[in-house]
DNA sequence: CGCCAGGCCGTGT
DNA sequence: ACACGGCATGGC
């Protein structure tokens, strides 16, 4: 039976992402051919919708930029010109070009050694670095990198108060980034270590799938598939 | 037309 | 620790 729900935070999480798998079905994700487009995506879409994204990726395609060396041969007014449609372009251009930077100085310009080394030192310097935040440095690590670390977003928080998914917890104003990885890591980190970039990356990716259809922004959540079970199940304890 | 998108940062409590 | 305004463009 799939209708009821279940009261820990952490097993309803599980009910939700095996929800969302059946409805949505595998997206093995991020919308980019290599890491370092992901990257760059990871940066772009900031506050930012993917279709100006994408805008912005064909200009840098047509550069010859989406790569290390032709990012790094890019003067940053040049590159504020390529990446203008997918807006904040003065704090995006430099910000790109202070990965590229970073990862000359220390990893010799290669991601491949980069994602090598240990990945709680790597979230530290990338949050560091001007222009990423905890979302976009974890998209980074788990995307670009391979690490096994969960990425949350706007959209999972909008789900999470929607549908109350953590209301175990004391309620206080909106649920934190690290509250919902942390509640993320607990509820599907504990997968074989070879899988679990894997299901961390099919996770975010229905999260996002179930956001985009407006997911927690209608009144009602026409349609949604988390909806018709959790109407009637939600905080009694 | 106005609203807002797969955040982040500086500043003020 | 948290709230808030600014950052910029383009789709809907």
């Amino acid at each position: 039976m799939k209708g009821a729900h279940p009261r820990s935070p952490t097993a309803r999480l599980r009910w939700m992402h095996d929800r969302l798998a059946e409805t949505y079905g595998p997206q093995h994700w991020w919308p980019a051919k290599t890491p370092f487009e992901v990257i760059l995506g990871a940066y772009l879409t900031q506050n930012t919708a993917w279709k100006a994204v994408e805008r912005s990726l064909d200009n840098l395609r047509s550069a010859g930029a989406l790569t290390v060396a032709g990012l790094r041969r890019l003067p940053v007014d040049e590159l504020q010109r390529l990446i203008r449609p997918s807006g904040f372009y003065t704090r995006k251009a430099p910000a790109l070009k202070a990965f590229v930077a970073m990862l000359d100085q220390e990893f010799a310009g290669s991601l491949r050694k980069m994602a090598a080394a240990p990945t709680s030192g790597l979230r530290r310097r990338l949050l560091v670095l001007p222009g990423v935040g905890p979302e976009t440095a974890d998209a980074i690590l788990l995307y670009a990198l391979g690490h096994p670390v969960p990425v949350a977003d706007e959209y999972l928080r909008r789900i999470f108060e929607r549908h109350k998914l953590a209301n175990a917890p004391p309620v206080r104003g909106s649920i934190s980034y690290e509250a919902l990885t942390d509640l993320t890591r607990r509820a599907l980190g504990t997968t074989p270590a070879a899988r679990q970039a894997s299901i961390f990356n099919e996770f975010h990716a229905l999260t996002v799938a179930v956001g985009k259809a407006q997911c927690g922004r209608t009144p009602r959540c026409e349609g949604c598939p988390l909806e018709a079970d959790l109407l009637h199940s939600t905080n009694d304890s």
